[in-house]
DNA sequence: TAGGTGACGCGGT
DNA sequence: CACCGCGCCACCT
């Protein structure tokens, strides 16, 4: 596939992550069919590729770090929105993956690939 | 064209 | 847990 599309699956990924769930860079770019472009999601979101609605503050990274924080309006924007929500967040900008991380299931991964299928993308 | 960058991730120490 | 090296890859000088 190409990048736009690759674009256009992280943004129909985005949608099915729950609210008070958080996923990271790396399961998006698994679930987007390309497992080792988990840097371009990153990417991605920095630059708004992934459209307006996104979520991009439910994007944590692998250890569970807002490491994203500092790209938002304010510093503290992404912690809210994920308290707002009921996301625990830790001083130093952590959460517990284990408790809120989205453990999708095999079934949610071959519906997006559905999904991904009928757009042709 | 070559080289640097980074909202990443994994394995080793 | 921290730190480090390495692989990764689209972008941007």
């Amino acid at each position: 596939m190409n990048q736009m599309d690759f674009y256009k699956r992280i943004a129909l990924v985005g949608e099915k992550i729950p609210a008070g769930k958080v996923a990271t860079y790396g399961q998006i770019a698994l679930l987007c069919g390309k497992p080792n472009n988990s840097r371009q999601v990153g990417y991605a979101l920095n630059r708004g590729k992934a459209g307006k609605g996104f979520p991009a503050y439910r994007v944590l990274n692998s250890k569970g770090y807002l490491s994203g924080a500092a790209s938002f309006e304010t510093p503290d924007m992404q912690r809210r929105l994920l308290e707002k929500e009921g996301v625990k967040v830790s001083d130093d900008d952590k959460v517990d993956l284990k408790k809120f991380g989205w453990h999708h299931t095999l079934e949610e991964a071959k519906t997006l690939y559905e999904i991904f299928e009928k757009k042709g993308i």
